[in-house]
DNA sequence: TGAAAGATACCGTTGGGTAGGTATCTTTGA
DNA sequence: TCAAAGATACCTACCCAACGGTATCTTTCA
C-alpha cells in the first residue's frame, strides 16, 4: 500500500488538493457532500492529514470560498484593465465575468455552487464583505443606479439560469442579454437618476 | 407530564404545526437547522410523531417548499386579478410580490429561505417546474424578452439585497426600484426585441 | 536529531429511521 | 345505546451509520 506516507512529502501541493478537492466536491455534489473523510479521500490522503493542514472543517471551506473570491477578484481585475472608458469599468467587467459562457454553462455547477455559498451565513458575510468592498472602490465610477440596475439584472440572470429545468441545455440567450447589458453600461451617465423611464 | 399523548388528537393541526416548524427552523436558522428532532420538538411532540404523518425528512421539507410555492402562486394570482392591463400583466405581480416589503425586509429571511431551497438539487427542481409551467401560462402576455429582462433584475434585487452587510437596515432603494420595473412593463411591445437599446 | 507530514485508531454526538408499545378516535352490530 | 373491534394518533426506546475531532504513533526531511 504506496499511500502519500512513502512518496515526497509535499506540504504545499496537499494543501492546493485538498482545496481543489473539496471544491470539485461542492461543485458536483453539493456543500452537504463536503464532508472530512471525503475531501482527504478524494485528495489521497487520510483526515489526520487534513487536519494536520486545517485546524477545522471550517477552515477548510472558508478557504475554498477566500479562493473563489480571490478568482473572481482577479478575473475582474483583468477585464477592467483592458477596458478604456472610466464610466462603468466595474460593472462592465462585472457582467462580462459573472456571464461568461462556461461559468454558467457547465451544468450550472458554478451557479450552483455561489448559491451553496449563499445559503451559508458565515460564507454569505465573506462574499458579502468582499461585494461591499468592490462596490465602495468603484463607487466614482459606478455608483450610478443605472449601473447598479445592470448588476442586479445580471445578478438575475445567472440565478435564472440556474433555476431552468434542463441545466445542460445550451442557453442561446446568454449573449444577447450580456450584449445588451453591456450596451446599458455604455449609455451617458444622467445628471439625476430616477424612476422616471418608460 | 401532559403531553400530546392524552390531549385531544388533532392530526390536522400536528400536520401543519411540524410543518410550520420546520419552515420556521429554516427561516431563522437555515436549512442545516431543520432536523426531525428539532421541527418535532418545536412541535411539540416527538419523533415518532413526526415519521407517522411524514414517512421521511424528506417529504417534510418538501411538504414546507410545496406551502411556500402555493402561497406565492397565490399571491401571483390575486394580484394578477386587479391588473387590467394584458400585457406584462405577469411579469408586474411577480415584480410586485418578490420585491413586497416585508417579504425581503423581515431579516433577510425570506431571502434566505429561498436560497436554501435553491441550493437543494431536489428541492431547487420543484421551484425549477413551478417557475416553468408559470411562465409557459402566461407566454402569450409576458413571453417578452423585455418583460424577462424585468423579472430577472427582480431576482437579482432579492438576492442583492441578501448580500447586503447589515441585513436589517431599511432598504430605502427597493421602493423606487420596483416602481421602475414596474414602469418597465407598461411600455408597449415592441415588433422585434433585441440589444438596441442605449 | 527533531520538527514537520502523514497514518491509525479511537471517541462523543447527532443524524435519520425503525419497532413496538399505549392512548384516543371511529365504526359497527346486537 | 353502547361496548367491543379495528383504525388512527402518538410515544418510548432503540439502532447504526456518519459526522467532526483528538490522541498518538510512524515516516520523512532538513
Amino acid at each position: 500500500m504506496a499511500t502519500a506516507y512513502n512518496r515526497k512529502k509535499q506540504p504545499e501541493l496537499v494543501r492546493r488538493t485538498l482545496l481543489d478537492c473539496a471544491a470539485k466536491l461542492a461543485l458536483e455534489q453539493g456543500l452537504a457532500a463536503v464532508t472530512v473523510q471525503a475531501v482527504s479521500h478524494a485528495a489521497g490522503v487520510t483526515k489526520g492529514a487534513l487536519f494536520h493542514h486545517f485546524p477545522s472543517k471550517q477552515a477548510l471551506v472558508e478557504g475554498v470560498v477566500a479562493d473563489l473570491i480571490a478568482q473572481l477578484d482577479a478575473d475582474i481585475d483583468a477585464a477592467m484593465a483592458k477596458d478604456p472608458r472610466p464610466y462603468g469599468r466595474y460593472t462592465r467587467a462585472y457582467v462580462d465575468i459573472t456571464l461568461h459562457d462556461p461559468m454558467i454553462t457547465e451544468g450550472g455547477q458554478w451557479a450552483a455552487l455561489h448559491i451553496s455559498i449563499l445559503a451559508e451565513p458565515t460564507l454569505r458575510r465573506m462574499v458579502s464583505d468582499w461585494f461591499a468592498e468592490r462596490l465602495h472602490r468603484h463607487r466614482d465610477t459606478d455608483g450610478d443606479a443605472d449601473l447598479e440596475f445592470v448588476r442586479l439584472a445580471a445578478d438575475g440572470a445567472w440565478i435564472a439560469y440556474l433555476v431552468r429545468e434542463k441545466p445542460t441545455d445550451p442557453v442561446p440567450e446568454l449573449g444577447a442579454l450580456r450584449a445588451r447589458l453591456i450596451a446599458m453600461t455604455l449609455a451617458e451617465p444622467k445628471p439625476a437618476s430616477g424612476g422616471d423611464r418608460g
